[in-house]
DNA sequence: GTTAGTGCAAACCTTTTGCAGCTCT
DNA sequence: AGAGCTGCAAAAGGTTTGCACTAAC
């Protein structure tokens, strides 16, 4: 659990644990998905039908700016929106498929070795580091290799393993003309 | 010159070579710097003062879409938007100072390595990359000791080469209450 | 001449702000 | 008690859309 060590760094700031904060806390640290403010507000109104969209924004900025959560967009895939992801873990590449928006998680060697080389390059002080990388993943390489040929329409059968995204947005649903 | 490159690939896709793209592909080509669509327009309608906004938002969709530009955030240094650069080069990650929004590039053997590893470890198609890097930059971590430690007013100094980033946009000017 | 592209205005999504009242410590 | 937080409403930044007109091929 994070949240135990995120509310010792906020104690520490002389940050205020309100009720509100402990149920985002809460929603941030156990859903291992990748939330977007959205998303977040939703999960946490069911819990607290008075919190409001702001105090949402407000706290994840608190905890970004304090460099508890991570702020990602995942080549926006799901729109412009933010995604936020606690810091606990190591450093990782975020792999998003732009056909189903599954997205995984690369840890490894040359992140670090990655990040060495850009600071002694530069001597540089690396505070964020985000690397994303969108393609299709090889369960949707096939699907496609599907629709070319065949160009038909066929169910999907999907191999869901791991996080999706939701679809993206419907953008500017407008009154129809 | 990649605008050559870039006109030949767009008439191939029977995409019409406008007065209002040339102008765009020749600013963003030019342009070694990375650009956002206001800045691009405004650069823009210098040459056309007629040329709109949204033409501006059009054709960088169309060449996004199409592969000959790649869209960053660079930490959002200087707000939500996004900038663009041309795709001729190699792919390099982006640091961007947090401090005087110095960007500079870096090149080299992990990125490739890095993406190697993931399209093998994931059997992944990799369409679009991007490694973003915040911190602070040789010369501002001086700058800063120095701030820490006297905390008082000097003058900057700054040794400045390469790109920086005009200072984050001043948000939400309202009226005053 | 066709069809894609443009300009304009307006809308839309996401995020931020001012302010007054509420609440942690 | 009082600084910090919240909710509300409203606004702002960045981007996209509908539509009628224009221009590229």
């Amino acid at each position: 659990m994070a949240s135990a060590s995120i509310r010792g760094s906020l104690k520490e700031r002389g940050v205020r644990l309100t009720r509100q904060r402990q149920i985002l806390l809460d929603l941030i640290d156990k859903s291992g998905k990748h939330l977007d403010a959205e998303t977040l507000f939703q999960l946490a109104k069911q819990q607290d039908a008075k919190l409001n969209r702001v105090t949402v924004y407000r706290t994840l900025k608190l905890l970004k700016t304090g460099g508890l959560i991570d702020e990602l967009d995942l080549m926006h895939y799901g729109g412009d929106q933010h995604y936020y992801e606690t810091r606990m873990k190591q450093e990782h590449a975020h792999i998003i498929c732009l056909r189903c928006g599954k997205v995984e998680e690369f840890f490894g060697e040359p992140l670090m070795r990655l990040r060495r080389q850009i600071e002694s390059h530069f001597g540089f002080e690396i505070l964020l580091a985000r690397t994303e990388v969108g393609g299709y993943c090889a369960n949707c390489q096939a699907q496609r290799a599907r629709e070319v040929e065949e160009a038909r329409g066929l169910a999907d059968g999907r191999v869901d393993e791991g996080e999706t995204l939701p679809a993206p947005r419907a953008k500017r649903r407008r009154k129809q003309t």
